[in-house]
DNA sequence: CTGAGTGCAAACTTTTTGCAGCATG
DNA sequence: CATGCTGCAAAAAGTTTGCACTCAG
């Protein structure tokens, strides 16, 4: 798609840094990235991109539901595009590889929850932690992710 | 439950802020609260435990298994009493209110997930965000969340 | 008594903001 | 060419750490 017109569409000028940004998470080489991955990899070839810029360009594609932000158990948010449905996360606290997935049977229990409770649903965020085959076959994995 | 107990069969000595912090949790007059709410509470009564020492005993309650520590939406980290299940919630983005709840469907079809996708699921944390009863039937609630 | 624990201040990390200049539409 | 956008640097906000002193066991 388009770039410059996708930003267009959602009320924002297409400048370079935007241009750039919202390349990078369709190129899809990264699913998940924090402000300061998008701005090391904005640096890769030269580029005078500056930090606040790319924290500003990721809250506008935010608010204009490009990107959709989260918050794992880290205190760094994590972008991805905003691909509708998809928005659970597995994680694996071993090696931090990231699966994505929708579940139809687990956003259904979801809402009916919410009902019982009294609310009006409008968003969840499910994160499941755990170990990946991977990990699980290997002796001594070295944890990369948390000391907690 | 005696406190100073609780403490020492965890192996940590039973010093005042320690006794103190946890008192804060198990009164149940909070259920959730972050470092900084916790260094508020303490101080409300003549006090010179530092806000580092309340982090290191955060840190240490959850290491101990006593506490556990969420991060919902916002980079703030929550703290609650571990209370084995119920560690579900429900956030009224309205008003701010936290609902807890269990709820054995979801879990086990979380299970099913996780396996299906190859982990081992180890741990998991869904929060879902809506509007209560209470603000849906409010004309303009003043929104005390955040602005994403 | 003695090491674990603490208070303070300073460092760090992540994110936000103020402002003068630049570039898009 | 006007305003929205940017880069830089400085400030916030949240959390961690170094160090000398204190206190629980």
């Amino acid at each position: 798609m388009d770039i410059p017109k996708e930003l267009r569409d959602s009320g924002l000028k297409a400048t370079l840094p935007r241009v750039r940004i919202l390349q990078l998470f369709q190129d899809g080489q990264h699913k998940h990235m924090s402000a300061d991955e998008v701005y090391l990899l904005l640096h890769r070839e030269p580029s005078d991109i500056g930090l606040a810029t790319v924290y500003r360009v990721l809250m506008q594609l935010v608010d204009a539901r490009i990107l959709v932000r989260n918050q794992f158990e880290s205190p760094v948010a994590v972008f991805e595009l905003n691909q509708g449905g998809l928005h659970d996360h597995l994680v694996c606290t071993s090696c931090g590889q990231l699966e994505e997935f929708c579940d139809d049977a687990l956003e259904h229990r979801q809402e009916e929850v919410a009902r019982k409770l009294g609310f009006a649903l409008r968003e969840h965020s499910l994160s499941l932690y755990g170990t990946c085959v991977r990990c699980a076959s290997e002796a001594g994995p070295s944890p990369k992710i948390r000391r907690s």
